[in-house]
DNA sequence: GTGCTGCATTGACCCAAGTCAACGTGAATG
DNA sequence: CATTCACGTTGACTTGGGTCAATGCAGCAC
């Protein structure tokens, strides 16, 4: 038996099968609900390096992150950046308050996201408050780590904040003592996350490694090896 | 007539006639679910310098601000502090998700605020959804702002950072050009706002007078001189 | 009035992180 | 295989803003 639905589009979303949907704002919706959200999605797939939304841009649609990893981030005119986020899948995408998106998001790995459009989701969200209810609970859980985060630039010294990203980044991802840990990003928007350069990014993390706290098998992974220590490092 | 009511606690609390309905989460009820609304709300008052909450606590009560300026911040173990946010009438304080708050909260000056309990406000959210949208859509305010505040913390410099808090007041207060802004907060809670220091402030302020883009008549007001160059200053 | 006391300002000096530059290194390309 | 290219690391030097210390100044107590 095929549950795939086929939306206005043409796309096939099957939200039943979704594997995000339990922590997504579809987890906690009635068979009927999902049948009703699955109809007004699309799915929306993206290269690595590549824009999914730009800031400015008239707000037309919301994304739930499926595969990959998005980061989120305000530029100044003179090309200064701050990343504000690294999105994993069941985070939302581009639910600004106003008409236009107040962000640019460019996705990190390849990746793939559900789309919904915007004037549809609020239509749902009138008919199932619940749908509202789990908007409001994560908008309540971004502003947290938008504090954590300003806490965090306005604030650490530049090891606080590289340890205190490593932990962050192991907590999501739920990654276990001595499990090397992808790192998809590059050193820039690790640096444009937490309001460095690039060059302190690097010498911090060698030092890190100098001090037995990580290990560096390349790149792209890291492994906590001194967790304490870690912990003691980040200044909380 | 008297259209004021009294709650639980023995409070009397006239959502009715509160100055600030239009633009708080109340805005929008109905009369009867005002009176629901009212039927729950207690009056809180805290003196300048004192505590309304405390990051950790159990967060039993939601508030909106009514008179006053409220400072809310995060501690670090050592004493280091940021302040997220300034809070004017009409913001709302301590809707924590999760049961404890995530950050204090201060009074800046004498203030008033609406009390409720955490638990009935999430009940009456559930026969009123547009108490739950209101509250989204400040949430969704909240989360922009928050984002602005990053991009300054991480990217902007001292000069940068003040000419923009002092345009964002400006705004905030609706305060006309040329019209003298109260300054409630000491250099010190500006400071930790900015993540600058006092003396780093307090430099910026005197820097910007010399160049004629403001005037300080006195340690708690400015007045912005040079709107074009405060703005070109602010770095967007 | 005099003396506190608590900000705020100003100056002199310092240092953490930024800038600039050289050099690796590994993956992709012809 | 050599070449390029993008990224990361490392070193030498600079600097914006922090630190420390002195001074100013208004409000308050006596």
């Amino acid at each position: 038996m095929d549950r795939q639905q086929t939306n206005c589009c043409g796309a096939r979303v099957d939200c039943a099968h979704c594997d995000i949907r339990p922590i997504a704002i579809c987890g906690a919706l009635q068979p009927m609900a999902l049948g009703k959200l699955a109809a007004i999605a699309g799915t929306r797939r993206v290269d690595a390096g590549a824009q999914l939304i730009q800031e400015g841009e008239p707000a037309e649609d919301v994304f739930t992150l499926t595969e990959g990893m998005l980061k989120i981030y305000k530029l100044m005119p003179d090309g200064r950046r701050q990343i504000t986020g690294f999105l994993i899948p069941g985070d939302l995408v581009g639910l600004a308050y106003g008409d236009s998106y107040i962000y640019s998001a460019e996705a990190v790995t390849d990746i793939v996201a559900c789309r919904f459009r915007r004037g549809s989701l609020l239509a749902l969200m009138a008919d199932y408050p619940e749908l509202e209810h789990r908007l409001l609970s994560r908008a309540g859980n971004e502003l947290a780590a938008a504090q954590a985060q300003m806490l965090l630039l306005g604030r650490k010294t530049a090891r606080e904040r590289v340890a205190t990203f490593l932990l962050g980044l192991a907590e999501r991802r739920g990654i276990d003592r001595g499990e090397p840990m992808p790192l998809p990003m590059n050193r820039s928007d690790i640096a444009d996350f937490l309001g460095l350069t690039i060059e302190t990014v690097s010498r911090t993390l060698t030092l890190m490694r100098k001090a037995g706290l990580i290990n560096l098998p390349d790149k792209h992974s890291v492994t906590i090896t001194d967790m304490a220590h870690l912990q003691a490092a980040s200044g909380d």
